[in-house]
DNA sequence: CTTGACGGCTAATTCTGATTAGCCTATAAT
DNA sequence: ATTATAGGCTAATCAGAATTAGCCGTCAAG
């Protein structure tokens, strides 16, 4: 990774770590193994490296969002997947998407930044509920509606039965994000709360 | 409301809306009144400012508990009320629940800043999971365990039950937090995830 | 009535931290 | 071989904000 690079990056984590007005530019240019100086050589000022950390975040989501519509989008292929998910595939499902948001570097320390600089920035609350509210529920939503399609899963109103899927996923994220302690309690909550929607909204017949 | 309060909760408004490191102690005393080095006649320091808020926090929330415990403990004269808890009660519930933290003053400006500061200080993300995560999960498992021990809920998992209760709660609370544009849809959402809620549970017989 | 504490003000002062100036070295292109 | 550029450094500089100094009026207790 070269220094431009590793400048966003180690910003990143200490923007993640501390919000931005807390970090120092001092401290960036340590973790990188500069002087605070040269760090101008590579970006104008400090807020250009947080705009420039929010434009590769952008670039990322978007690249995210082709891959997963691209999926998504194909839903014949992909709803044969769905017609004959077990218990066993939700679960995994779940707990796959649990894990990856919270363990993903990348998606951990944008999280964590976009939720200290939320109510600072109109545009970092906007990006925080697209990718945290309002993609997984259309995401989450396109599956549960083919599993549900499929006769797995009974339900009038796709939309509640996805949010009483994510809400809980959501609710232990950020639980982890505050206290890494109790992510192994989360994950059992997590596993118990798959099984628990199956039954519910499976046995319905 | 004397000076020395006034300050206290002037700051809280503005900790809540930008965060401790981009308020400056001229802005609280612009919204007092006063000049910024007249604050200094009641606190020593910005930061105490910022502790004070806190001890008052933890003051309130002391009572809090103290009056839920009393209503809690006392299972046997609630639970006649939960016993006939109807659809159009157990909404009302939610509702009340929802209503409150969202717009109670106190509660959204503390639940704010406490988002913002949550990683900054370990105190702080702790006092944010007892008010957001444990407490409401204990206190909502109590009453609906009564409910469900009345025969009008039906689980072998009391907690999951409150955890699929009290997640959607959260989720939109946190939603209508960073753009309360959101509210009104999310209190549709909140009234549709209490029936659906409530026929799931409810009719599992 | 006078005095001392309280709480306000203006004008410094001090600190902190971002940014700029100006220099140096290595390396890659002409 | 020369030179231009990239990228690093140290030593200023600048700006913004917290804090302190020192003054003043009010008012309640003696």
């Amino acid at each position: 990774m070269d220094t431009k690079q590793k400048i966003l990056d180690e910003a990143l984590t200490l923007f993640s770590e501390k919000g931005y007005a807390n970090v120092y530019v001092a401290d960036i240019a340590e973790r990188v193994g500069i002087k605070a100086p040269s760090l101008y050589k590579h970006y104008k000022s400090k807020q250009a490296i947080f705009d420039a950390i929010i434009d590769e975040m952008n670039k990322r989501f978007e690249q995210q969002a082709q891959a997963l519509n691209i999926n998504g989008s194909d839903a014949t292929a992909d709803s044969e997947i769905y017609k004959n998910m077990s218990e066993d595939a939700l679960l995994e499902l779940g707990r796959q998407f649990f894990l990856y948001f919270l363990h993903d570097d990348y998606n951990k320390r944008f999280r964590k930044m976009l939720t200290i600089e939320q109510f600072n920035n109109k545009q970092l609350a906007d990006i925080y509920t697209k990718l945290y509210v309002d993609d997984p529920l259309t995401y989450q939503g396109a599956l549960l509606g083919m599993v549900a399609s499929a006769g797995l899963l009974h339900t009038d109103n796709v939309e509640i039965m996805t949010l009483h899927f994510y809400a809980p996923i959501y609710y232990l994220l950020t639980v982890c994000d505050r206290d890494p302690a109790r992510e192994k309690k989360a994950l059992k909550t997590l596993d118990e709360h798959i099984k628990q929607f199956n039954r519910i909204y499976g046995r319905n017949k």
